[in-house]
DNA sequence: TATATACCCGACCATTTTAATAGGGTATTA
DNA sequence: TAATACCCTATTAAAATGGTCGGGTATATA
């Protein structure tokens, strides 16, 4: 079980991006230099976030992104799974035999509920803080379904 | 983010385990009919379930492997961390450049727990039960850590 | 004791996935 | 108008995974 940089450099990335919102834009350039990531590999990434509204883009001389919302408002869930992390743990392309039935499809349909309503309670705010505890993890019930935007994207 | 097939198998293969636990062990044969799984690669998960005390072998004509403790005692961390499936997200394999702050290293960190809690509050004989919801996560909060057995694997 | 059954073990290979590159564009503003 | 910066597709190299192969060793029954 591990993540794939999608994800990882996505949240690297928006971190970045607000650590560094000021007057201009920030430039994929300084993101690159500063982070260690291909600029290309950036360029991939920026495209789906933005599309995904998380970011905004200003073109020309001075150009580059910026946040499209408080961070307080951007969770890490929101930013993986724009990035196009994927979260699927069950049947994985495979499909079962006849009508057999499934043990462990609850299981990995669980495990899925679990990391996205943690990573969907942090917020990218909270990431630049120090002092913040996140290893916590909200409380869960079968009635607390995941946000609308998330569960879409399913 | 993936599931190997590591971790799967050994749930599928524990749960068939559970489920013809009878009179004579279960045989690697049995397994691979029935789900699937190659014999060999069976041989290999098998090993490292027993080296972890999960089953027990049974040597021999009319040989095979047993549970070695009650289905309600083994947790599907403890399934998936024997099999060797990783759970750690945490710059892997890369070192920051120096000193540098790793401001998403809690993230991942906290993500790890998370995941772990849920996994360790299943236990096998759940999964056979159809009618048993286990899409909840229990309450966490930073006072309650991980069991040592999980913990030491980290 | 012989032999069938079943577990044990290391080395190896093929496929898939991922991470990253390359290169050619288009829009915008100083 | 030229510099800057974003946009897009195709391709490739490396890593990880999933699985095979062949040769063992232990045990229990006949």
């Amino acid at each position: 079980m591990k993540l794939t940089t999608k994800g990882r450099y996505a949240v690297v990335a928006m971190l970045f991006l607000e650590r560094n919102s000021g007057i201009k834009p920030v430039t994929l350039s300084e993101i690159s230099d500063s982070e260690g990531i291909s600029l290309s590999y950036l360029e991939q990434l920026f495209i789906k976030l933005r599309r995904k509204g998380l970011i905004k883009s200003v073109r020309g001389p001075g150009g580059g992104y910026v946040l499209a919302k408080p961070a307080a408002e951007i969770s890490v869930a929101a930013v993986m799974l724009a990035a196009g992390e994927q979260f699927d743990f069950c049947c994985q392309g495979n499909t079962h035999k006849d009508g057999e039935r499934c043990f462990t499809h609850k299981l990995w349909d669980g495990l899925r509920n679990v990391i996205l309503k943690y990573l969907e309670s942090v917020r990218l705010n909270q990431l630049n803080d120090p002092d913040l505890d996140i290893s916590w993890c909200v409380c869960i019930d079968s009635t607390d379904k995941l946000s609308g935007a998330i569960k879409d994207e399913h």
